[in-house]
DNA sequence: GCATAATATGCGATATTTCATATATATGGA
DNA sequence: TCCATATATATGAAATATCGCATATTATGC
């Protein structure tokens, strides 16, 4: 069994799994996946490239720590051109999206370099506004 | 190097180490110790046989999980003859105090029968109550 | 089509975590 | 004192997670 799936609930069905608490908690149990899930609360959507460039760390880590944060349903990614935007999921529990802000607001002083090194990251990618 | 010990933060200092958001999440990140944290949180302060006969789990278990939570700084225990009873560690920092009690909310109908347990188990050892 | 940038994934090595068994310690009563 | 019960801890094996590296995929522009 691979280390993603091992974060998630496991059921047979097709639903998509409903979030528990323990998986939450597993997800926010790494440092790594903390301070991304950190930056992005406090930005509301950023890339990988400048997530890499926050954290100071390898392509390869971020993404993957991203793609679980995405198969356990904490993050939703989109697509724009050949950047992939991830952002906190909507359909977030409210205990769960209590949790993540109050976890962020714990850790904001404590990563205040990450929010450093990417506020000071060049080219970054001009989001579109969703708005028309 | 022993599991416990990976738990916590490690710093060469005698004082006890800060809780920091991510040794919280790692603690809460187990089923077991989130069926006690939030029992505990239910109940006030539990025993070992109380929580071995709610969770339905051996005694050891139960025990190994209940020192990673005391070494970490989340629970307190006091001896009482041959029990020892263990709660919320009076000084959790607030950040903490409010992710447990979020948990424990999101959980209690989940684990409704460690409740169960509880109610029905016999014999429980009378707390003698700490007013004088 | 080709080159380039961004992102994702396979895989082996390593570290961490969990759990069961066994062992140790403490308490109260005969 | 010894014994029975309750509680705690140590140890080692299995499961799980992480990491770095190399490689694959996807999109863009020429």
């Amino acid at each position: 069994m691979t280390g993603v799936m091992a974060l998630q609930n496991t059921d047979n069905t097709d639903a998509e799994p409903q979030l528990v608490p323990v998986t939450l908690f597993k997800c926010l149990a790494d440092d790594t996946r903390a301070r991304m899930m950190c930056l992005i609360t406090t930005e509301q959507e950023l890339c990988v490239c400048e997530l890499t460039c926050a954290l100071d760390e390898s392509q390869p880590k971020v993404s993957r720590h991203l793609a679980q944060l995405r198969t356990c349903g904490l993050l939703l990614d989109r697509r724009v051109g050949q950047w992939v935007y991830y952002r906190l999921h909507p359909n977030l529990p409210a205990w769960a999206c209590e949790i993540v802000s109050i976890a962020a607001k714990a850790q904001r002083q404590m990563h205040k370099m990450d929010a450093g090194r990417l506020q000071a990251m060049g080219d970054r990618p001009l989001r579109q506004e969703t708005c028309c």
